[in-house]
DNA sequence: CGCCGGATGTCCT
DNA sequence: GGACATCCGGCGC
């Protein structure tokens, strides 16, 4: 039978904290309504971020940047980095905590044309590696600054919902976070097995 | 497939 | 001034 998390189990997942929501992101979906047309991908990879900790944009404090992810749990926090790419977060934990659950990857479950089309030419690559990159993930839902700090869940959630589908897919396994040079013991990378393997502390270099 | 370097804005030191 | 939760194209194997 089909069990699905209602939006009231996603919210209280949310405010759990970052480690505890990051795994059972995993196989959930985002769904992105725009002017231009709907879509749909299933989360494949996350990473966990919190408060006392130095890779954290948290980590120094409240800015104009940052607030969402003090925020209350379920909310967009969608940051801009290396001069031209948008990452988005899921914010966690209860308000006043500077937690989020970054989402890294995502395959395409609805509107594979417009995914495609907004990753230009880019596009053309198969479904596994359409979106296997945050900025990547970012843009084929066509994520920008003007969507952070929305509510993430809920019928409403627009233009961007978090929601399940009934859909699930299998934790496959546990590394350190890609891209920091501090805390690089952490293990709190999740990935599906259609994540892509990265040179990451924790990651066997060869699969099987 | 892997390595390397450039692009390019914002925030922190 | 440097770092940054990155991506892409070019080149070599």
């Amino acid at each position: 039978m089909l069990t699905r998390l209602t939006d009231r189990a996603l919210r209280s997942l949310c405010a759990q904290g970052a480690v505890a929501a990051a795994p059972e992101m995993l196989g959930l979906i985002v769904v992105s309504n725009r002017p231009e047309g709907r879509c749909a991908v299933r989360i494949t990879e996350v990473e966990a971020y919190v408060e006392h900790d130095p890779a954290s944009h948290s980590f120094r404090g409240v800015t104009p940047r940052t607030a969402p992810m003090f925020g209350p749990p379920g909310h967009w926090y969608v940051y801009f980095t290396y001069g031209m790419h948008w990452c988005v977060n899921v914010s966690c934990g209860p308000r006043g905590t500077g937690e989020a659950v970054l989402l890294r990857a995502a395959v395409p479950i609805a509107g594979m044309e417009l995914l495609r089309a907004r990753r230009g030419k880019a596009g053309r690559a198969p479904d596994r590696s359409l979106m296997d990159g945050p900025a990547k993930l970012a843009q084929a839902l066509g994520c920008t600054g003007d969507d952070t700090a929305l509510p993430a869940i809920g019928a409403h959630a627009r233009p961007l919902r978090l929601t399940d589908d009934g859909g699930r897919i299998a934790l496959d396994r546990v590394t350190g976070r890609v891209g920091i040079s501090v805390a690089q013991d952490l293990r709190w990378r999740f990935c599906a097995a259609e994540a892509p393997v990265r040179k990451v502390p924790g990651e066997r270099p060869l699969s099987g």
